[in-house]
DNA sequence: CTCTTCCGACCGAGCGATCGCTCGGTTTAG
DNA sequence: CTAAACCGAGCGATCGCTCGGTCGGAAGAG
């Protein structure tokens, strides 16, 4: 039985969304029109309105797929982790890390076409982003009640840690001087001085 | 003699570049119609274009003006300070986080609409960007050549310790849990504990 | 097997609305 | 009287989206 050992690999996305991502990512959703996205699907217009029911609707299928996607794969380090604070940190830093170089387009979409939402598709956006940034706070809050984690300030850490691994998707370029695995090492070890963490 | 010391104060926009600051935080440059511009200016569409060439000029003098803002203030920050590396360090990580908690808008607005920008204005913009980035990245290699700063990644601890602070204009309110000084204060022990400050 | 029916996939053409921007003025301050 | 500041109206282009189809292959009837 063959196993995709591929690093943070989504499910795949449709060769409609797919085209939008793209669009999406180099001129923005409000800079796209839905002419260009089915031209790069390859459709027609009218063709590309048989899949989804509007524009919007693309741009909330791919932020729900980005979102649920870091947050399953967020979860599965986690339970695949040891059980000790900084296992935990490893896996959850390492995880955001590898998501933000591999995904780089659903991550970069993710975070800056928040305000092109629908209101209700924002909210649930929103609270999906809360989920994923409780999960970090939990990790630390574990370390530094178990004393594996000096920080002071465990909530702005948290958030700072949190923001510096979002932040990958906006310059991490594959074929630049880092490979993932070597970026992944070096954002363990900034972020676990980040947190004060023992050793 | 009245001295201003508002932290981060910029040089005044105009009401109307104050008005276009606006809705391109809300709505993204390409989400915002000239007609919306001009009505939150109190002026008609030609009243508009009479002092702007067009709308990519707005983003243009917007943009300028933010990151000349932020270059300024870093370097009288850094020439204010006392000259070891650790106080360097913590004037610039201060006036980063300043600056983008009490100036949220233009910087929001200088990340988040790099790629709306014409080629050349993005060029510039980039330089612009880059050279304060290697302001840190300087203050950082000194800091780890006089061994005052202990990380073993000094480029990444960089680049992520300005992402953490102009993450801020993202998620700061003014009116939440933290003062900007509290907030200073935090992020100036996080920064410091990333970099593996001495102490 | 052929014929008919049906349905999902797709498209040419174009609707009404809005876009960035400008023309040809009038108003206002000095 | 000049010039800067401003505006009503509207240009051509493009926007998101839809109408009224065509087309090919699967399914059912004989």
């Amino acid at each position: 039985m063959a196993i995709d050992t591929t690093p943070s690999a989504l499910t795949p996305l449709s060769p409609i969304l797919e085209a939008a991502q793209e669009c999406f990512v180099e001129q923005g959703y409000h800079g796209t029109s839905i002419r260009v996205i089915a031209a790069r699907a390859g459709l027609s217009v009218p063709g590309l309105y048989h899949h989804y029911r509007s524009k919007q609707q693309m741009l909330q299928d791919l932020m729900k797929h980005a979102m649920t996607s870091l947050y399953r794969q967020s979860e599965d380090a986690l339970a695949a982790a040891a059980s000790d604070p900084l296992a935990q940190f490893n896996a959850l830093v390492g995880c955001l890390v590898r998501f933000h170089a591999f995904e780089r387009a659903p991550a970069f979409i993710a975070y800056s076409e928040i305000r092109s939402l629908d209101e209700e598709a924002r909210r649930e956006h929103i609270a999906r982003r809360d989920a994923q940034q409780r999960l970090m706070d939990q990790v630390i809050e574990a370390g530094v009640a178990a004393g594996e984690f000096s920080t002071p300030h465990p909530t702005e850490a948290s958030r700072a840690i949190v923001t510096m691994c979002t932040s990958v998707a906006q310059w991490y370029r594959m074929d630049g001087p880092l490979t993932p695995d070597e970026l992944v090492d070096r954002y363990l070890v900034i972020a676990r001085m980040t947190i004060g963490a023992r050793g």
